[in-house]
DNA sequence: ACAAAAGTGTTATCAGTACACCCATGC
DNA sequence: GCATGGGTGTACTGATAACACTTTTGT
């Protein structure tokens, strides 16, 4: 049996999943379809966050740590909760209207937004009941509720929050080249980056570590594997406070 | 009459002030007090932050500055919200439980907190109803709930923020010296800044803008003056991406 | 004249930026 | 042998950090 929902307060998650391949930051979205009782008409047809009631007896990490579990199986992912969102209008757009008669939730429901990181290639979208599906964080589709904005908010959280601290290894393998740092940069903030630079920027931090391996099974000269040492960048206790404004 | 709330969603705020004089970066807090019906007993004897439910037909940023105005009267100060907190245990503490019986809300509620920016000078603590005194953020006094986490959260917050963007600037007044910027800073962040370096950094920056003016009444050099001018920070587009993770 | 805080300059070091070619590998 | 992406060095510039004394004012 189902515990007790909270019937106003949901989390929703922006699921961010970096695609190694198409050097393409994306977000995973939940189909969203009802048509009428006689099937000639489509009433709803479009993408949301994942998302779901708290229930009585947890906590609101909780809560997007089941959420995501649910559609991906995975747990033990980066996660952040970044802003609440409850706007008494928030889900009064006519076809949110329709989907919630649907469903069956409050009109007036608070979700606290939450955001995680990881990478695509470990979410197998096929076998999820619900329609998932991953699209470029820069060319969404018609999205439901005020999921736009919330997905919107969350990348601008991300991309303040990766020039500061070294969640971008979280979008990454284990082990990675130099160069694929520098692609997760570059298409999260849609900026060029300088080559030569980077790699010596990155390759003299010290939780930067240098591996014994290359990249196997590439058709092209092999790139040098590094890691990201979380325990030498804890120990280094980076506030430096540097006032930059 | 009273609008309808929602009697499981609050939102909380924490009131930075800046207290010039002092030198000390404090938060508004408010009495809590209960005695036994003999009153022989005191039950409860604490401090809380100010707060209040959401109304139903209000945003959240709406409720926070309502709830901000009740108490000290101001509108149009920096208002940041910070986190949610919705641990199911949250108002559970014993003297929490007594509260609560004693007030009408739920004990499952969660709570939007804000934090707010402002000078302790504007703030006429004995105008208010409430009992509200201003407290150093490093020396609080016990609190009720889960208060004392929420302004530590809230605080780390700001050091962060204060780092990269010029908030700084609404905690003190329009008109100031460099050396009263350096206090605030040291302040916060608990440090000590050079003061030669300090200056030479503010004064270089364009939108610092020295007035014609020097302190009055100061028993002592008066100091120059400056001002933030807002619209040169922000046509400066302050967005240099620089990864310094 | 004294106390108190305001204000001032130089040097060394480090980090960031701009920039173009050779190298190693798989095919 | 060639296409592909991996990898390399130098010079310039600007910012930061360390450091101690003089000046101005009110009392």
């Amino acid at each position: 049996m189902e515990p007790e929902k909270i019937l106003n307060i949901s989390v929703d998650c922006v699921v961010f999943g970096f695609d190694i391949n198409t050097k393409s930051l994306n977000v995973l979205l939940i189909k969203r379809f009802l048509a009428s009782e006689n099937k000639e008409e489509i009433l709803v047809d479009d993408y949301v966050l994942t998302g779901y009631h708290v229930y009585k007896e947890e906590t609101l990490d909780e809560t997007a740590t089941r959420v995501l579990k649910e559609l991906t199986g995975l747990t033990n992912q980066y996660k952040k909760q970044f802003k609440a969102f409850g706007n008494p209008d928030r889900l009064m757009n006519p076809k949110d209207i329709i989907w919630i008669k649907n469903e069956a939730f409050h009109l007036r429901t608070t979700t606290i937004a939450y955001y995680f990181l990881l990478k695509t290639e470990d979410v197998d979208v096929n076998n999820s009941k619900k329609q998932a599906k991953w699209f470029p964080v820069t060319n969404l589709p018609e999205l439901g509720f005020d999921h736009k904005k919330i997905i919107l908010e969350a990348y601008e959280d991300l991309k303040i929050k990766c020039l500061s601290e070294p969640i971008i290894f979280k979008l990454l393998p284990d082990k990675f080249s130099i160069n694929e740092v520098q692609d997760v940069y570059q298409s999260i903030l849609g900026i060029e980056i300088d080559n030569r630079n980077f790699r010596r920027k990155l390759i003299n931090k010290k939780y930067i570590i240098a591996l014994d391996e290359k990249q196997v099974g590439v058709s092209k000269k092999p790139a040098q594997l590094y890691m990201f040492s979380k325990d030498i960048y804890d120990k280094m206790f980076s506030k430096n406070y540097l006032i930059s404004m």
